[in-house]
DNA sequence: ACCCACCCCTGGGCGC
DNA sequence: TGCGCCCAGGGGTGGG
């Protein structure tokens, strides 16, 4: 379940292991791969033979590499994408979906993904935002982020603070996980009303947002499943520094309440009953 | 314009 | 042991 750091881990791979270097074929094992590339896996691959990656680039959980045609590859790692650069000897992964050469004869890049909620795109002219993700809304650790914008824009809608966090249109890179760490660390239920939470409040869940996606970068991700890896394969460690997402009776860490898991937006959430308590209805 | 339910997908885990 | 069900959930889409 890669987010934000998951992803700047792999985004930071790709600027060593492939930015500079000449692609030489691809190949796409699986269509649904490149579904979202409206013309099709031939002309997905076409478009990619010898171009030269000019850079690595992030919005949130999407990556793109510019190329010097000023197209941009664009991909979404999904629930369980990868991208790994890997000696051309090593074994086809069981999930294999796309693959790149380089005329360099050197490591290959190979997106390998089990649930196929990910896909790679080619996007005409996309080298400095690809089109695909312009409603996408920069990420808490862009430099040009507005929290002042962000804060007007939560109290404008009229829904739970959970959806507005992993709302990408308003902030991108959250997804459950960060979500609901965030949210314990200020004391805030995910269905508390937005239009009631004092600026403050927003500033704060901002800065405790923040505060969680740095830490987990540091510690290299969460690789909760063990279906996100960096590009060299390796897994994060941020998972044992989670103090509300699946920890279902284990003890909150701060007051000893056992951690509660509720049903909410076809996922779980993770809450402690006592740190995060239910806002009574129209009350925050 | 905004909100939200639904759907896409696979494999691990678990109950019977 | 084996079968079948549930669960993980980001984001595009379409209905209200």
């Amino acid at each position: 379940m890669p987010e934000l750091p998951e992803v700047e881990v792999v985004r930071v791979g790709l600027e060593r292991g492939v930015v500079g270097r000449t692609i030489d074929r691809v190949s796409v094992c699986h269509p649904r791969a490149v579904r979202r590339h409206l013309g099709g896996a031939r002309d997905f691959e076409a478009l990619l033979a010898d171009r030269t990656v000019t850079g690595a680039q992030r919005r949130g959980k999407y990556l793109w590499l510019p190329l010097d045609s000023g197209d941009a590859l664009t991909g979404h790692l999904g629930m369980s994408g990868q991208l790994l650069v890997v000696p051309l000897d090593k074994p086809d992964e069981a999930h294999l979906r796309v693959r790149f050469t380089f005329a360099d004869g050197g490591r290959e890049l190979r997106f390998v993904d089990q649930r196929t909620f990910g896909g790679l795109v080619v996007v005409a002219g996309g080298a400095e935002l690809p089109s695909t993700i312009a409603h996408i809304a920069r990420d808490p650790v862009d430099p040009e982020f507005d929290d002042e914008a962000f804060v007007a824009a939560v109290r404008r809608r009229k829904t739970g603070i959970k959806r507005a966090l992993l709302d990408q249109s308003l902030v991108s890179g959250i997804g459950n996980i960060y979500a609901d760490e965030a949210l314990w660390r200020v004391g805030l239920h995910y269905a508390r009303p937005t239009e009631l939470l004092p600026r403050r409040v927003l500033a704060d869940l901002l800065t405790q947002v923040r505060a969680v996606l740095h830490e987990s970068l540091a510690a290299g991700g969460t690789s909760f499943d063990a279906l996100y890896v960096s590009t060299e394969g390796v897994s994060g460690l941020f998972e044992r520094q989670l103090h509300a997402y699946g920890r279902e009776g284990e003890p909150c860490d701060r007051c000893g309440t056992p951690i509660r898991r509720d049903a909410f937006m076809n996922r779980s959430s993770f809450t402690c009953p006592k740190c995060q308590p239910r806002p009574r209805s129209g009350r925050w």
